[in-house]
DNA sequence: CATTAATCGAGACGGTACGTCCAGTCTTTAA
DNA sequence: TTAAAGACTGGACGTACCGTCTCGATTAATG
């Protein structure tokens, strides 16, 4: 055991990633060939295939890594407000040269099981995770009823976030985003009788 | 002018649509080549490219020509209860085998401008375009607040579908169409205000 | 059944075998890659590996329609004169540029079985069989011993031209050939004994 | 200057000689890898190339170094039966399993120039030296005819055994060396004028 | 004895060729 | 003219190998 024999290298390892995420949020995942990531990157296609079992997989890894953290949670003052920022955030993102990455992996992981766990072990799970905790304090907070299933929340709120990316006529836009907010609000939130007469 | 020579084979035209409906539907797009749709159809290649101008054409005319009328809209006694029935009609429709053709499709898209294009007008918009009616009666029946954006609403209902179909866990059962449904109720919904529970 | 489908381009074919010679001809079999011939020859790598199964294959063609006929047998006045006329045409073949072919397909022959029976099946014997008739004639008109072995005496005038070809220093020059013949001649022909000088 | 420094070491030189000639011997040049040598001498592939720079330079230096003496020219009673014994060791030695050795080097060498010359200068002339001696020797004592040219002759009587080794059809058997050196007395012997009516 | 510097085993690295695969087009003969 | 059959171009994929490079560990001769 040990770590004996020459260690893998980070900068290819590195240059690779960028090489990749750079190219395949660009041109899409499918135009872009393994070569062309490799000598874009420098690097000989032997190690690329040493780090990563396939294309997908490495694409994987340059959305996580190289910006896994784009997506970080925002601390507002109270947990609503914190919940409205994040689909702000998810919905720049999605809008943002990144949002092709995200379709290009949501695709692929339609003919490729092991990518399509990846997807969301690794990238879904973790976001739904810290929404999971801004929805818990919202309730606690009095902000959100009590009796809402979260998981299904979760699923109102970015399932149509991924729809409109996946399908949508590219309007991620901000009033979009304002009318899912508000339904969900409405739908969930304990103070939506006041806003039965919001237009009389 | 006229039509001289050999017509058109409206049996070789139906034997390859159902031969790519019943393998893309098993096995995906991408696992299966137009060779074998081809050869499975009793076909010549260059047949199929003769009615469609390649294999994604051929696989949404497939969806639409054979399946188009599966999801067709329920006649239910009220209109907040036909809502109800095509949402589940849409879960049992992707928790079927034909679930499996929606990705795959949703899939290709990504890559294929010409094909999301055709999913959008021949697919989406006639069933989003269904459930505005259905939408709009039900607000005329009292059943929906009138202040609702409709597409909105229609992206709040579907996205999440569509999310799940894409990127869930296999789980688009009964309990979860009935929450989606729940949810949307009370966020929609005119008689949310009789829920004693919202305040503890 | 018979000849259904569009047919073989032997367009692309003699391509192919036409750019594989001039390439591995000028140099060699191991520096020319497939890639290369197929785009000197104007064709997609998966036409040439339809016509054949591996690049040793085609070089063997290569060989064996373009340039089989240069070393025809040539018509002299006596059998042994042919003979002397035969080994000359093989020389002068192997100092041609044709030689680094048949050093390419000897080298790559050893260590794949299937072009070394290949080579000897369809290359050496025939020829082999040539020069055997030409000795049979040889002796019958009296110009040979009767007692030779044929195939022996063909391993001693034509391994040595091959030894010269794969292993010599470029001197497979027109003495060395006169060398052979004469020393073959006082080897096996019935003249020899009026050789005066072999007592001193 | 001095040899500061760990001294090389003789036992990895030795076990990478000895599994390179095991290798190649028993599976060819081409098919064994330089990992596989290092593998199999217990020994990093760096250690391999800093003391030869190549593989087939380690090949080569195995032939000469283990099995350079196999060949050594035996001691007769005549220079004419030596010569005789010589040509039976070296078919046997075609013969055994270090005969697939030869036949990779002599391969390699087509398309490795500095192998090329190594091998003629290492191993082939070396041998042609042994022999050429032995002939005039043979010459001195009478055996042969003085006017041979016998760099000509070297090359009928290897020729001929490197021919069968590289394209014969595994037949390098005892008669077919009897049939040589037969020959090669009959057209080089002095005595030949004798044999004539060997068959009446 | 401690220092020093080259070698050791292990294995990753760049580069390059191979042979496979598929989509969409083209070319035959038969109907 | 269309159909079936299947060959065609073009390009991506993943594998294999060579010879080089980089580690941490080892090992003699030097100081």
């Amino acid at each position: 055991m040990g770590t004996i024999g020459r260690p893998r290298s980070q900068e290819a390892h590195d240059a690779i990633l960028k090489a990749a995420l750079r190219l395949v949020t660009k041109r899409g995942f499918r135009a872009v060939g393994v070569n062309e990531i490799a000598a874009a990157a420098g690097v000989g296609k032997m190690t690329l295939y040493r780090h990563w079992p396939n294309k997908a997989a490495l694409v994987m890894d340059s959305l996580l890594v190289l910006i896994g953290s784009e997506t970080a949670f925002p601390e507002a003052g109270s947990a609503i407000e914190s919940l409205r920022q994040q689909i702000d955030l998810q919905a720049a993102f999605f809008r943002s040269p990144r949002g092709n990455l995200i379709r290009s992996l949501v695709a692929e992981a339609q003919s490729d099981l092991e990518l399509a766990c990846a997807f969301r072990d690794r990238w879904l799970n973790p976001r739904r995770e810290g929404v999971r905790e801004i929805l818990r304090a919202a309730i606690a907070e009095g902000s959100l009823r009590r009796d809402i299933d979260i998981d299904t929340a979760i699923d109102l709120l970015y399932g149509s976030l991924y729809y409109r990316l996946l399908l949508g006529s590219d309007t991620l836009d901000e009033p979009f985003v304002d009318h899912i907010y508000q339904q969900f609000l409405a739908g969930h939130g304990v103070l939506y009788a006041s806003d039965e007469e919001i237009r009389p």
